[in-house]
DNA sequence: GCATTATTTAATAGACTTATTAAATAAAGT
DNA sequence: ACTTTATTTAATAAGTCTATTAAATAATGC
């Protein structure tokens, strides 16, 4: 197993692919094991809790969801052009792991104490997020070229509309019985109708 | 128990909550039994398995979120003023029970065959949904009144807007650490700038 | 009152869960 | 080559889960 990935390694990945399809609940040490290729025994000597494993692994997808909202190296660009770069960064982050919004939505209901303990983890980034775009939002609102409004409200827009097409695909394929193609196609639609939805939403 | 409520009953309710707020895989008939103050194999008796049982929930909620779209008796009102009254009616439907939005996504998304059964019983609903707002978007967009788009498009924000701020609520508290109170005038404010987010979304 | 039916319980089968143990094998260090 | 350390497994404890059984109690019909 030298030549091979590294079984650490592998049980994580098998991990992270299977809480974030079925939620903490639903996952077995046994199945990650199984899936993995080892005894289930292995799971704990590595991570030693089902719940150690589970945590390493939410901390990096929340960094990753909550991270691609804190647009970087584009200080110059006119607020519309970074407002739309944070747009479609943070769609893009959720398009790589369609699973993400319900991942966080499901598991941080389940177990809010879980959120709490992260919470130290994450630090700082919310709140650069939050700080970052409040800035901005505020200048332009000075400005006479956004109508007043607060940078929650503007975050809740953004990552609702970001988030539901990824989240309401089982459902909307179901009822709508739309071919996968389809779906692809108002996937793509739909990045660019979420920009201009909040750019029209800010209008003075 | 005839002067109480009726045990099977009790075990609906009991029931109903302990789903929507743990899910279908974190609940137990134990746990339901424990909390209607019953044997568990009475859970049982009156619904066989815990399957029939969570079905027969799942179809009545799903039955109220849909169905919540679908206004009537306001065929007389003004375009904009319909629409209003499907966003503010659909608002307050996951606000009298803030836990459907993800009970439904997690729930699907954990047993997509769950979502085809239900497809049978739940019927035309989704298509009278669908067909109504159809005609009414196609109309005003043959008039001018209203830029191009789907009813897909048009659908799918005005839920996506709806539900986020019952979604990320514990999210939300833990981050901002927001009051309750705060978190209810946001909540509130929210419903009307749905409203306006819309409205300013179809305009040509 | 007695028989039938409905409601409820205790007990348990059988499967699955996490986590720990001790033992086996492989790798590395000297 | 021998010891120490890391990796891996089998076995199992102790608990949970759903579903079924047979037996007990309560309600109803006649």
């Amino acid at each position: 197993m030298s030549a091979e990935e590294k079984m650490e390694i592998t049980i994580l990945k098998v991990a992270t692919r299977l809480f974030l399809e079925k939620g903490f609940k639903a996952t077995s040490t046994t199945e990650i094991a199984k899936e993995a290729g080892c005894n289930q025994a292995l799971v704990h000597y590595y991570y030693r809790t089902k719940d150690k494993l589970f945590d390493a692994i939410f901390e990096k997808k929340i960094k990753v969801f909550i991270g691609s909202l804190l647009q970087i190296g584009h200080e110059d660009l006119p607020f519309e052009e970074k407002l739309k770069k944070k747009i479609e960064s943070h769609f893009d982050a959720i398009k790589e792991d369609p699973r993400l919004p319900l991942f966080f939505f499901g598991e941080i209901n389940s177990n809010p104490k879980r959120m709490e303990s992260i919470r130290e983890i994450i630090g700082d980034l919310p709140q650069m997020v939050l700080v970052q775009m409040q800035k901005e939002l505020d200048e332009e609102i000075s400005k006479g070229n956004v109508r007043p409004m607060t940078v929650y409200d503007l975050l809740l827009s953004i990552v609702s509309l970001n988030i539901i097409v990824f989240l309401a695909e089982p459902m909307f394929k179901t009822i709508t019985k739309i071919s996968d193609e389809e779906f692809s196609k108002l996937r793509e639609r739909r990045k660019k109708e979420n920009v201009e939805i909040i750019l029209r939403s800010l209008k003075p």
